[in-house]
DNA sequence: TGTCATGTGTTGTATATACTACACATTTGG
DNA sequence: CCAAATGTGTAGTATATACAACACATGACA
């Protein structure tokens, strides 16, 4: 969690190798974030944003808005209402699958989509 | 949402009828909150309280964990700690999943419980 | 060499969350 | 009938969340 910034960071030094629009200040302001905010997530000395601002981010470097909600400790607001509007089976099936390999996960979720229910 | 109070009264007094132990004093004392809030909570004038007294009411109440958190807007936290290892994967399936009827959810838990990966 | 941009330190704040404490009128049961 | 139990109104609080505003030293670059 604390790793949140650190990647944040190192994903825009990188971008910045290649385009100088990558600086601390101009993510800042395409976020709209203040500077001195984004530059202490980067570093660890605040928690991640909120959920909006954390996939403003996400569009901003490139990175899967989902997979950067996670590193912030957060779970999409959607994923959760689908979860809401039938628990027990959701729930159900999420602690079914929690143990199982990713194999076996995404043979599910491509079953899933190709299935004709 | 604000029907999260109700079903909550509904119940209690539902019990109540043949167990004098669920007043709402008793309740909420057996539960660890003030009278006062419960009371509250149950007429819609306060919001859900949080996870860890929603569950507690719910086993006071002999009600399921993750439908009473439902019904009270949140996502059981170990739920979203499972989504969290693997965010993309679990993204993914519940968003294909979404529009599915209840009838193919629980043909994959039930799958996937019989499942030999 | 000066100016413009950059990253960061300090301070403050608005809003939400999750309750407690106490008092009071009403109801109920023995 | 009265003492205990019940539900509720009012007021207040501790903590967390999610930032903004401003100032300042350093570095780049033209």
């Amino acid at each position: 969690m604390t790793y949140f910034g650190g990647h944040l960071r190192r994903r825009r030094e990188a971008l910045r190798k290649t385009d100088r629009r990558y600086s601390l200040r101009q993510v800042a302001q395409r976020v709209g974030i203040e500077p001195a905010y984004l530059s202490k997530i980067e570093r660890g000395d605040l928690r991640p944003p909120s959920e909006a601002t954390t996939l403003r981010l996400a569009r901003e470097l490139g990175e899967d808005p989902d997979v950067l909600l996670a590193m912030a400790g957060k779970v999409s607001s959607d994923l959760q209402a689908i979860i809401r509007k039938r628990p027990k089976m959701f729930a159900d099936l999420l602690r079914q699958l929690k143990q199982a390999p990713d194999h076996a996960v995404l043979s599910v979720v491509r079953e899933v989509r190709d299935g004709d229910w």
